[in-house]
DNA sequence: TTGTAGGCGTTATCAA
DNA sequence: TTGATAACGCCTACAA
């Protein structure tokens, strides 16, 4: 039989559409009994209401959504246990929209808005680089969630929650240095790159200069364009290249934990050892690197933090307790195996 | 300015709603000239269409949906990828939708196939133990991809796409009996789960029987329920206990590849080797297995060709020209550097 | 506590 | 090539 209807339910037992809604929706105003008797027609005819229905009828929905640059990133895995986890303690609903490397987040983001009459939305990975005229068409409030943002983009328009990508790459670097490390490669993001790639390797670069040593250009390695971006492919292509290239180094700073992955392998594969013959360091702080052999030194970005803080945040903007906030998370040290103090 | 909906967008141009609405959907039945100029007030106005609105309205629509549970497995970024370029080549387009551990993904589907009028939908991951009745309310057609069915199933009732599980997992354990290898641990689901792990584990039992070893059940070793399923933390923790057992054993198949990866770091943190002191295979041929260090022996599952198959035959049965088909792929078996003959 | 009727924004039908 | 109008399936005043 072709799908059934409030109507075809209404009808069967004899009662009102309005009823039927009611019963469905846990409206107060309805008997206990003819509740439970629509209930029993709705699961014995297998009745299934129309999402789309609701959502074109519904003026507002409890539900926020989560709008995910990147899903390949293993690192953003507990991050949406947590959001699921706070949504749904705020008694609200909790929709994951994958957005495609080439899609533009903000039109997927209006679009959805409108579809599913949106309360709130996170945007989580991505660069975003979207111009103010466009942002503005989005109605409801939003927070960025670890993405990094260049410093022209005025504070007072948005709210984030991150960690310090430039502090934080700092730390690291200046903790390979004090292991007395003068020779440090970076793997980092093409040059054109705007966003977190960028920040790090600005970090990189102070911490160098602090220290007294010369950036050699040599050993910034940047990622293939071509492979795909942070992928542990990529460390281990882009350190083959530096390995072969015969440029002297003690120590590789890798800006993605799977960048350093790659990056062990290339260095076993030539026969060297980490950390006998280099140091190799990450960031993100992913279980990999816990796992690993050596186990791997790198940020720890505190994810579950990030992840409340995103949606105190969220709430705090659509109950408008305020207009725009920025929290800032410190990053931690994870010294692990992967690093030794350099050795003449 | 409250939101646009194509009625505002026909009085600003002076035309009816249809026009709107013809130029929106490149209808043939459309002056050049009246599209192009709807088209600019309705960029200027940044009108977007109202999704639920269309979709309620509209009888069919070309999308497929790709239900996924367990998204955290790495092993399916590969596929989403093959699906959505498959999908967009035959001029459909996609929608991923991720599915709880603790949602019926059925249940998911019919709503799905209500609110956005799916062509078809493609299951992926889990364990899918459902009974007849309810995917009968699925009207339209579906494939299972890399899901093991117990055998109660009607291989009638269903399309899938998958490995022998059995086979693969019997093709590994032999591969290590032929290294000499006679204490074999398996690191497993629990024993009442009725899918992959079920399968793996009879492929294992399977080949030590032919090879007249018996089951040693104090190497049967099973996840932690508690802990996140074929986590590495799972490998880890259980292979911990495994060691501190002090029942001997001298290689150790992990039935998928995270867990492999956490049993190597147990054995290494133990002070012990891969391969030296025990061999260590995994299952799924997950990238990791070729980046760690040392890297490991696995199973590949052409995940590829599964995707595309998986696509092909969804729309073979859209098309109507045929009614249920199972393809298996052969694994290939990645002989690496976590497994070495047995030596005295 | 229950039912009737109108409208959410779009597309499809049919007539102009 | 266009436009008025009736659905699509549901929710919600409002009335009973």
């Amino acid at each position: 039989m072709a799908s059934m209807t409030i109507i075809d339910i209404a009808k069967i037992c004899g009662v009102g559409v309005t009823t039927v809604s009611r019963a469905i929706n846990n409206h107060p105003d309805i008997s206990e009994e003819t509740k439970a008797m629509i209930m029993k027609v709705i699961k014995e005819n297998h009745f299934v209401p129309n999402n789309s229905a609701r959502n074109l009828k519904r003026s507002a929905s409890k539900t926020i959504a989560v709008l995910i640059k990147g899903i390949t990133n293993p690192f953003f895995n507990r991050m949406i246990q947590v959001f699921e986890k706070e949504i749904q303690r705020k008694k609200y609903s909790f929709i994951l929209q994958r957005v495609d490397e080439n899609q533009d987040e903000i039109e997927v983001a209006i679009e959805l808005e409108k579809e599913k009459r949106l309360k709130g939305i996170v945007f989580l990975g991505g660069y975003f680089s979207h111009v103010k005229e466009k942002l503005e068409q989005l109605t409801v409030p939003y927070v960025l969630s670890t993405i990094g943002m260049t410093p022209e983009f005025d504070p007072q328009e948005y709210s984030s929650v991150s960690v310090d990508d430039f502090k934080e790459s700092y730390k690291m670097v200046d903790y390979l240095c004090r292991l007395g490390h003068q020779k440090i490669a970076i793997l980092t993001a093409p040059m054109s790159d705007v966003s977190i790639g960028k920040l790090r390797y600005e970090g990189y670069k102070q911490a160098l200069a602090d220290h007294g040593i010369p950036l050699n250009e040599k050993l910034v390695c940047c990622m293939k364009e071509q492979i795909e971006s942070y992928s542990m492919e990529n460390g281990y292509v882009v350190t083959q290249e530096l390995l072969a290239s015969g440029e002297e180094f003690t120590a590789l700073f890798a800006v993605s934990d799977s960048l350093a992955v790659g990056a062990c392998k290339a260095i076993f594969e030539s026969g060297k050892s980490v950390p006998d013959d280099y140091s190799v360091a990450g960031f993100d702080g992913l279980d990999i690197t816990f796992y690993y052999h050596p186990s791997i030194t790198t940020i720890r970005q505190p994810v579950e933090e990030i992840a409340e803080e995103t949606i105190r945040i969220l709430f705090d903007l659509i109950n408008k307790k305020m207009t725009h906030a920025h929290k800032i998370f410190p990053g931690e040290l994870m010294i692990r195996d992967s690093t030794i103090p350099y050795k003449e």
